[in-house]
DNA sequence: TTATTATTTAGTTGATTAGCTAAATAACCA
DNA sequence: TGGTTATTTAGCTAATCAACTAAATAATAA
């Protein structure tokens, strides 16, 4: 049942659902890319991220300085179905498709650069 | 996406997943007997059920001083589908199938009767 | 090598939640 | 009616968890 268990609270938070409902459009996101479509400290993402791989449901591939998630395939199947059709048409998550699309329009490293920029502007 | 949440939040308690999988083995189970099988306090087992009642999971029926608890027509088909496939052949949930057949066999006023003793035994 | 950079891990704080006891409801029975 | 009883709600405490900042890791680039 631990094993169940994990799965289940994995998908009881609303940002690891957008995750999933995120990597369900594209097979592979990299970790700065999800930390702009959530709008979380990159910290905080990778926890999350975490949580979904311990928990089975997605799996991790690390290419040069970037780190890429994607659906796992051990990912239940109806499980991922029934999640489709519950929160695929709500408006969160319309909202984060249509920011992926700007998102992912730029390329990895503008995106890194103006993400730097950003931390350093808040920098002490 | 609040009420899938609600749902998800609702499956992700050790306690919770129990129940739901004993309902699918029997279409009412009384609350007394919910409480005897999970071994808490009342008042614990109720909050649980209100939790799987507003996700929509489970549905109430009052009958005399007895409150029966079932499946919900709206639990989302896949999702109770691969709850049974994922936990339904645990040990935890064997175990407990096993005590509902002896707590089901003295009918509910001996058993509301052996817990009101129970409670008095304990108290101040 | 040294510096830079993307990600993860540690450690802290505030919010949520599961468990309990005690009090409140709601329904039966004498 | 008044008393008993099953369940729920209120109020409390301890544990869990999400968020942040700062420090550590791992990989590239100069």
């Amino acid at each position: 049942m631990a094993e169940t268990l994990a799965i289940t609270k994995a998908l009881a938070d609303g940002n690891r659902l957008r995750v999933i409902m995120a990597l369900t459009g594209y097979n592979e996101l990299c970790v700065c890319q999800i930390t702009e479509m959530l709008g979380h400290a990159t910290a905080t993402v990778s926890r999350h991220m975490s949580v979904l791989q311990n928990a089975g449901l997605v799996k991790s591939r690390k290419e040069g300085r970037w780190v890429y998630y994607g659906i796992s395939q051990s990912f239940p199947l109806q499980l991922l179905q029934w999640l489709k059709e519950a929160v695929g048409n709500t408006e969160e998550i319309a909202r984060d498709k249509e920011k992926l699309t700007t998102i992912l329009s730029d390329g990895l490293d503008a995106l890194c650069r103006t993400q730097r920029q950003r931390r350093e502007c808040l920098a002490p």
